[in-house]
DNA sequence: GGAGATATACTCAGTCCTAGTATAAGTAGA
DNA sequence: TCTACTTATACTAGGACTGAGTATATCTCC
């Protein structure tokens, strides 16, 4: 039987509702494509809304994203991106038996409302549910001190030799902002990967039994980390996050997140949910003033429960105004 | 007949060799590929090398990629990065025909020699001879007074109405910094897409023909600017361009292109090759040196034609030392 | 009307970047 | 050998931006 490539379609559709960044998971079914061997008890596992391009129909891969998403769950996307096209054989269990080889593009989307528009089981999730290492609003989460520490200096110590050992601890200090290094929130993707390869994610030990059957010899249980999510779609959801936590500085994507009129405060309030880290009021506002991203609209809000505050609006002409902000090159000399 | 959803594979490998940034090209034989009613003088087009997936052996998209770029030319490629995924309908003229749509996930890849290693007829070529506009090292280019814009001045006039000839001055000035607008040298492919919308690129006519049989009746035959290439490749090769440049500033890729010791005017001339601007010698230095990017070898260049100039290579500790550069948002309160 | 909340203005010091000047150390040719 | 020229490297003054804070304004609730 030649294998076959198949293609599908994933979305990371994201809104930030009262401080809370969700995203939008369907369940999925895992009866059948599991390999023997593994357990019996097969929870019906989380995963990412996805779909199937047209060849005929749809004129773009976005479009038809656009399309898919609107049949199965009536949301009419805003701002949508590509993301990254996953491909690593043995993503999905079923491909064996099928004989394909089922590649997926995803897509990052970021909506305004979280209605939680009901067909095929839709529901908004916190993303921090997923990544409860990833919220340093309230500080370092105990996960650290009660999970990733201790699970960190043992793996450390399992490496086959001094090398390997070295590098064990050079990356987990820098992934995880241990040993005096800094928190890193951009690197979701490589603590995902660290997590995974330490086996702290549930995924890592189901997708090691479905490829040898039989082989779940696995010496002491782990710890848990988050919840996982079928196929690769934690990993997908990691990639989501770096991009967004990344493009936040050099584009000002927030704007789809919020609704069209809203206080600084509640701007600071969902860049803090997306970085999952707290910022400077006072400097916030400054920057985002005197880099004219917003502009008054002489209203306020008065149920700050305080004095009340402006409501401000997106200037949409930076788009066209400031191509890149900050260059970061150094002469750069002006050529005009 | 049913389309059906096919896959390839194309990379963009980029050397720079003295101050020349340069591709990797083969010779695309666009002989049946184009509908009737197209002119008859078809000439040979460059391409990007391209390849296809074996669904069952290899085990990433990007071993798949390395694959066959060693099979097809005998290179090995160094760094290797995912670009993004085209998927426009119609990308490729022969799609129709096969009843296929044909999707295409395409590489950046880095590579330090530009041997022009024969099979397929692989040549390096000068990525400036695609993109022309993009070259300001001396000043900026001729094509902006002679041709870019005269077209962008009969261009906007063409508008419907008020508000997209607006529309159209304000993406025009931006996007090639005209009218007193600084030159964002990032922004690659957005200038490509306004040269193909303005009718400036070969391939525009070459896909509207191809779409609609016997309709070639342009109006007057505008100048075109660069070398076209075989389908959409232009336009990949331009989200390669941004990519290279708007990552240079964020992650160490220069010494990818460069050997393993350098002197410090090596390492200026690749990156201005690359952004196609000129830097301040002084600054670059310090910047590079502060950031502990390099360390010194000892070792010196003589023939420099004037005084010898240290040897350095790339410190790779940097990437574990400094996860991110220059974090950009305000307050960031070191929770620790 | 005071406590408590939030909003907004302003300040000060440190860091980093720009655009230079100054000096060192080679080569090529008269 | 001397001079002109080339490139390398060190250093600096001024300005922009940033981090972290103080001070003040204006609401609600009791």
């Amino acid at each position: 039987m030649k294998p076959r490539v198949s293609l599908g379609l994933n979305a990371v559709i994201v809104a930030v509702t009262r401080e809370a960044p969700r995203i939008l998971t369907i369940r999925h079914d895992a009866s059948a494509a599991v390999a023997p061997g593994a357990k019996g008890d097969l929870p019906r596992e989380d995963a990412l809304p996805s779909g199937l391009l047209h060849p005929d129909r749809d004129r773009t891969l976005e479009l038809g994203l656009r399309r898919w998403v609107r049949e199965q769950t009536g949301l009419e996307l805003g701002y949508v991106e590509q993301l990254y096209t996953f491909g690593d054989l043995d993503r999905n269990p079923e491909e064996r038996e099928m004989g394909q080889r089922v590649l997926s593009i995803a897509y990052l989307a970021l909506v305004r409302e979280a209605r939680p528009s009901g067909t095929r089981g839709a529901t908004w999730r916190d993303w921090y549910s997923f990544f409860p290492w990833e919220d340093w609003r309230e500080g370092r989460p105990d996960v650290f001190l009660k999970v990733i520490r201790p699970a960190v200096e043992s793996w450390i110590r399992s490496a086959p030799d001094g090398a390997h050992r070295r590098e064990r601890r050079e990356r987990s200090e820098i992934y995880f902002g241990l040993g005096g290094a800094p928190w890193d929130f951009e690197r979701v993707l490589d603590r995902y990967e660290l997590i995974y390869e330490m086996g702290l994610a549930a995924e890592a030990e189901r997708d090691r039994s479905a490829g040898q059957p039989g082989s779940s010899t696995t010496a002491r249980r782990l710890p848990q980390l988050g919840e996982s999510m079928a196929l690769d779609h934690r990993r997908i959801l990691a990639t989501a996050l770096s991009r967004i936590r990344g493009k936040l500085k050099y584009r000002p994507v927030v704007f789809e997140l919020l609704p069209t009129s809203f206080t600084l405060l509640q701007l600071q309030r969902v860049v803090e949910a997306l970085v999952g880290v707290r910022l400077h009021k006072q400097n916030l506002r400054r920057l985002v003033e005197s880099a004219r991203l917003v502009e008054h609209t002489g209203r306020y809000e008065t149920r700050t429960g305080g004095r009340p505050a402006e409501l401000f609006r997106f200037r949409r002409e930076v788009l066209r105004e400031r191509p890149a902000p900050g260059v970061g090159l150094p002469g750069l000399r002006h050529l005009g």
